[in-house]
DNA sequence: CTGAAAGCGCTTACAG
DNA sequence: CTGAAAGCGCTTACAG
């Protein structure tokens, strides 16, 4: 009854600091120094004191820290889709790595809708994310101003563009077909088709057009509008895509096939085993991501391989490097996809 | 200088509640009120505390508003690893319907080490996490313990077992493989070998095969020690692990092989493809999961389907119905997985 | 090395 | 319907 506070706020319920002080007989203070700054505490004390917590099952109270030392120790990220093994990865990665310094992550995702992402931002922010890496720059302003006025370090990541406004931690989309389709054409391949996800809300697919397009234009060629299919990045859809392609009288038809991933280059493989169609004896075929499967399919898959998971260890290192203040801005990377070649893409047949 | 603070503890450089307040005229009290309990405030009141609110770019600090509220609007999971997709589907669903209802996710990865996931739930419970999904009942029972004594909901995902003490949703491992088993047997088969992952800290692969093993034993059956082969969960293992099943004399060779998942099934449908060899003339093969790629594979594979986003909506559903008080625990769900019987398990071959 | 106390940015019981 | 003010659980500048 003594010091009883005048007006009835029930607290948390949960052990608290000052609890840990009194039992242990010293101030908040010290109990607060004897874990974040244990080398100004005497080794005594501090012994006492963290007895003391054990003793309480105390776990400190992550609001009370973070409205008094405004830091959170919370890092966010925002990806398209968890349906994708490659943002999967990406996530693994960096959430080992944040999780290793202390860091817990919180995880949203877009679904491929701008406006969702930058809800999802604002809710991040809200809660005080000391960081936020972002899948490709697709995203409204709004999103990158409300992260530049508050001075949170963030990175674009799997996108990599010399030109970029932003710190970017990936691949250059554009340069990676190009060189597969330069591949292709040294192959001899003069008619294109490409099956491919939606570029929508997309700058990585739009930069892989992009990069085929120009590999081609240089070749003096293009893709025709009819060849260029565009859907659900299913199996179903390329195998679909493949016969809609086959269906063209065979003078007229495409010799190599670009794919926009390995998803959509095998399904494409399955349906033309299952015309007895073979490649790269009736046409050849590239596709995107270097899968487990790829490699053990039958013909092997020319692909090219990106390591996701580093993409997300490096963000998570630059973005953590900004926090501790070494360094004022996170640093662009560029990650070199690594070309696969195998059985899938041969010479082009005499027609 | 009027009423300057007496101490410097430079704030946060955000715009705060307080600053609304003055450019509203209002209380900081009306402005909380006008954000979270609309009906409590004047019409006119309210539109002026929300246009000061947008002109000055206000963003509430979620640590004020959580250590004086005692609520985070935060959730968290902690999952095994993200680079099985089923755990990402799982997460993808809780996701979605957490962001509509206003939570944000905290994700964790324990990489199946108990004690990774243990630090990970921790450090959630620090930041105050309102409710936890863990898969599987494979955690140290200081994880529950902690869930227990701060009355943190919680649900197990994944597993489903009548007896567990826990709230599961997710499906009975055993059963299922149960039920597989004795689709093999009803077609004749007698002599079987499994190929999984390993089952160090996951109650959901030994439950699997206790599956086995019971409907085996109901018919007087049993897999010798060396027709398990136990290892990674990668194409590459289940590659290895049929070559070296069928280095056996054919006598005394298994005709069955139940396999842990699809992704080691399709493994070892590729090494057969090398030799020569084909289900189910050959050999039956069971996997699950059904991968996008197992329906669509020559042979079909014979599998089990799971939705597995269905059983993050499922879990973040009841972990919200707890939040909200609508009732007091979470409430075990009960998944069943279907079976896909294709052609890569066929009836057992006369030797 | 240690403590008394102010302050972080909100919410909410109380009073009107 | 609105406001004055206490309080949520910590950290940290200041003083010793």
């Amino acid at each position: 009854m003594a010091t009883g506070s005048k007006r009835a706020r029930g607290g948390s319920g949960r052990v608290k600091l000052e609890e840990v002080a009194r039992k242990a007989n010293v101030s908040t203070a010290t109990v607060s120094r004897a874990f974040n700054e244990p080398d100004k505490v005497s080794e005594e004390v501090r012994q006492r004191v963290k007895d003391a917590a054990r003793a309480l099952n105390w776990i400190p109270n992550a609001a009370g820290r973070a409205l008094a030392s405004r830091r959170t120790h919370i890092a966010g990220a925002i990806i398209p889709t968890l349906d994708n093994e490659i943002f999967a990865h990406q996530i693994s990665g960096m959430q080992s790595v944040f999780s290793e310094r202390g860091f817990t992550l919180f995880l949203g995702c877009s679904n491929y809708d701008p406006d969702e992402g930058l809800r999802q931002a604002d809710a991040m922010l809200a809660r005080g994310v000391e960081a936020l890496a972002v899948v490709g720059e697709s995203h409204p302003p709004e999103l990158f101003e409300a992260l530049n006025s508050r001075g949170i370090p963030y990175v674009v990541t799997y996108s990599y563009n010399k030109a970029s406004p932003h710190p970017c931690i990936g691949f250059d989309n554009r340069a990676a077909f190009h060189r597969m389709t330069d591949h292709l054409l040294s192959l001899g391949h003069r008619r294109f088709a490409a099956i491919f996800q939606p570029d929508t809300n997309n700058d990585r697919v739009k930069e892989r057009l992009r990069g085929i397009r120009d590999a081609l234009a240089a070749a003096g060629l293009d893709i025709a509008a009819q060849d260029l299919m565009m859907g659900p990045s299913t199996l179903e859809f390329g195998a679909e895509s493949f016969a809609a392609l086959m269906t063209r009288t065979v003078g007229s038809r495409a010799t190599a096939i670009v794919c926009g991933n390995d998803n959509l280059a095998l399904g494409a493989l399955m349906a033309a085993r299952e015309r007895g169609l073979e490649a790269p004896r009736d046409f050849s075929i590239t596709g995107f991501d270097d899968l487990a499967i790829s490699s053990r399919f039958s013909p092997g898959l020319t692909t090219m391989k990106v390591d996701n998971q580093q993409i997300g260890v490096l963000a998570a290192n630059e973005l953590l490097a900004v926090i501790a203040g070494e360094q004022a801005r996170a640093q662009s990377r560029e990650i070199v996809p690594v070309m696969k070649v195998r059985e899938s893409a041969g010479r082009a047949q005499p027609r």
